[in-house]
DNA sequence: TTTGACTTTGACAAAATTGTTAAACAATAC
DNA sequence: GTATTGTTTAACAATTTTGTCAAAGTCAAA
């Protein structure tokens, strides 16, 4: 593309990244994001055009990765355990470094009534098709599985982005946050998959 | 207060409100906020000054409306299943007239590394405890209670926060969702107090 | 070293947002 | 009716944020 790549570019869209997406400014004005990045801001100008472009840039970005991220997951062809296990696992490994990324995409889907393309759907519908699945064979407790879906997303999500007040709430500093984190991924996975069956086995050996 | 009260003040701050918490445009602008209102934007001056003034309005009374709500909720002197259902019950009502609210008050907590005053945290602290003693005599499934906790709010508000997407993604209108939210309640009781023993029987009857 | 393309910068211009002021308006007391 | 006080408005000023442009800087090839 470029005759002599300073990275100045790739490195401004980082910048954002991680002022949006991590910090959660979804306001930051030019002047910060430059500041940030430690370059003029005129640069934003010539690289993006304008703030608006960057902006966008770096939300289609993130639809894209999220998209790739969640159909790798979805539509892995391994047992539904495996698979749920594998999508807390990266899953919340995303909510670590950017927590505020699905914010960020609710804001422009509020803003501009996006849709979600058909074929994003179909993954989701095989998805609870499989979910529904794992439920008649008594693999999981019996719900509508569009809750079953809210039950995953929400308990990893939720405390990321109010990490600086569990933090403050639970006099944690930063280590112990992560260590919560770090076993709240078992946590999420025996609330979600503990089937009617295991829940009977549970009982009875702590009985 | 005033001699002559033409609730513009109140009215003003409602919509702000609104604006804020139920559609989450923590930047509206004066003009897009006194249009929201129906009033001349130097108004919004007259009455409270500045924006900023306006907004730390706003804020404050979200901080006491909420804390005023938890401890309502997690002081009260009822048995813990009652508490339990009481407070997702409360919640969710709030949370569906202001989705935004709690996120409005983390972004306020990022800005100005706000401190969480003593005696919440001790409200706080008495409901984990409170948590642990149920988990003791085996009517809650044993974990962190700091978790017990961030599992509740979670499976409250995150639904609430990504509605949009929700909607968009399991194609539903706004009544359809208004329906999963309501069922919803019942689903969160039963995650969270599920213990052990009934566990055992609920198996023991599926069977 | 000189040319040329890309990169970076500072100064300036434009636009958006906020805040101020004086005057008009409305209701109540006198 | 007039005065007084509170309310509302339009016009203006200040500030903040964004965008433009010409010039300077940098590096590689000719």
């Amino acid at each position: 593309m470029a005759q002599r790549d300073t990275g100045t570019e790739h490195h401004i869209k980082e910048t954002a990244k991680r002022i949006f997406f991590s910090e959660g400014k979804l306001h930051a004005t030019t002047q910060e994001i430059a500041d940030a990045a430690g370059v003029n801001r005129t640069l934003l100008n010539y690289y993006f055009r304008s703030r608006d472009v960057l902006f966008e840039q770096v939300a289609t970005e993130a639809r894209q990765e999220l998209s790739r991220l969640l159909d790798l997951a979805m539509a892995a062809s391994i047992p539904f355990k495996e698979k749920l296990e594998r999508m807390i696992r990266v899953f919340m490994e995303q909510c670590l470094k950017y927590p505020y990324r699905e914010m960020f995409l609710v804001r422009e889907f509020n803003k501009f009534d996006k849709i979600i393309p058909e074929e994003k759907k179909e993954v989701v519908q095989a998805f609870l098709k499989e979910i529904e699945k794992e439920m008649e064979e008594g693999r999981l407790k019996k719900m509508d599985p569009r809750h079953f879906c809210m039950n995953l997303f929400s308990l990893m999500a939720y405390p990321m982005i109010t990490k600086c007040l569990q933090k403050s709430i639970f006099n944690m500093d930063e280590a112990t946050f992560l260590e919560l984190m770090e076993e709240r991924q078992q946590i999420i996975f025996d609330i979600l998959y503990t089937s009617p069956t295991e829940k009977y086995k549970l009982s009875i050996t702590s009985e």
